[in-house]
DNA sequence: CGTACTTTTGAATCGCATCAAATCTGGTGG
DNA sequence: CCACCAGATTTGATGCGATTCAAAAGTACG
């Protein structure tokens, strides 16, 4: 909500205000850099050759790729904890990552990055689940993308992303129908309709799935 | 191609024969048991505990989910090496694993796998770049499911998974149209389209993208 | 106070899903 | 070896739902 960019940085506040960030390990953490960043700001380009990790502490990050006709296609999100995870592996960046909003990243040395995970087990073992998070989540983002109906992708989101049905959408509609791969007013018409058949209650930014009488 | 059960098993054949396999530590590859499998035959199912990790030494082994309908939707098919590899970080499986054909798995038991990965860094390093190969794989299977028209699927899939634009299919059509998200009757026009018009050259399995003269 | 963007609704169009049905294929068992 | 069957492939007709184009009203921000 604070897109100003902080003064003086409080370290061991933002480092614990994180689960992965919690297990990083002193050396890595004295290496990293704080970086304020301004909405549109390209943190790295594809194709470039991989020189940092980044987590975002805040505002928000993506991961962006472009078709041919320019149109972006958003490949992830990122409003907490790391990014691009896989280009921790490659040589090169295999996507833009774009800042979506004034905000600030820890910018880690990918080569310390990597001798950190083999050095600290702790480490390497939340980097790891870290990952494996990731895989699921993608997954399921392929799985509700294979839906056909805009309905069913709605309500698929809010059975996988949110908590007990609801969530609170941290995004514009528009941004979010282009995640759910409808177009926005597609989306703006389903909300309508599963909130006048009992379906949703939609209040601002919370939409939530009602319990079927059935 | 030859879906009967090895009589005998050459074990360092075929451990030599996949990349993440080459690097399993002893200990963990003395623990592994090779498994027979049928077509049609139900490795694990969504809900289990998490118990063992599979990899596919012969056939086709798919990560499945339904929807409300029954319909099936294939997150993952392998035909060689790990799967489900989310599923080691986690206590449930959160698919199921269904072998698409006959042949052979070798089944590790999970928290063997969990103390080698902690124990062996070399297998640990192969292990992580094989979980980010995942997570740039489904990357890509998002963008492509993402995309609006058949054509441009089909297109995205060619320039995205084969090499050089072409690839020899190892599934039915029918197979692939779900895997990009279509129906079978739609995919089977849209390849006669883009066979017509010039883009595609298709030669039984193998479809290649033509050079546009552009 | 103006500008840019989001939200919202309307109308027309188009592509894909769906239903139907014929042909082809590989594998099974008699 | 052939008849048979299940599933894949292929083509046609139809309808629906999402996209697209258009435009107005609302909202955030400098």
């Amino acid at each position: 909500m604070n897109p100003s960019i902080p003064p003086a940085i409080d370290w061991p506040l933002l480092i614990r205000a994180q689960a992965t960030l919690a297990s990083i390990p002193p050396r890595l953490r004295d290496a990293a850099e704080f970086m304020p960043i301004a909405a549109r700001q390209t943190l790295c380009r594809i194709g470039e050759p991989v020189q940092h990790m980044f987590s975002v502490i805040a505002g928000e990050v993506r991961l962006l790729r472009r078709d041919r006709d320019g149109a972006e296609i958003v490949l992830q999100r990122s409003r907490g904890g790391f990014l691009a995870e896989a280009s921790l592996a490659a040589r090169f960046y295999h996507c833009d990552v774009v800042a979506a909003e004034n905000g600030g990243v820890l910018r880690f040395a990918a080569e310390v990055f990597r001798e950190s995970l083999s050095e600290d087990a702790a480490f390497n073992a939340a980097w790891m689940s870290h990952l494996a998070r990731e895989v699921r989540k993608l997954r399921a983002q392929c799985e509700r993308l294979s839906l056909r109906g805009a309905a069913e992708r709605v309500v698929h989101y809010l059975e996988s992303e949110g908590s007990d049905g609801a969530v609170v959408l941290t995004q514009s509609r528009k941004a979010w129908a282009a995640e759910l791969g409808l177009s926005h007013e597609a989306l703006y018409r389903t909300l309508r309709r599963l909130q006048l058949d009992g379906t949703l209650s939609i209040d601002g930014e919370r939409i939530a799935l009602r319990r079927r009488p059935g």
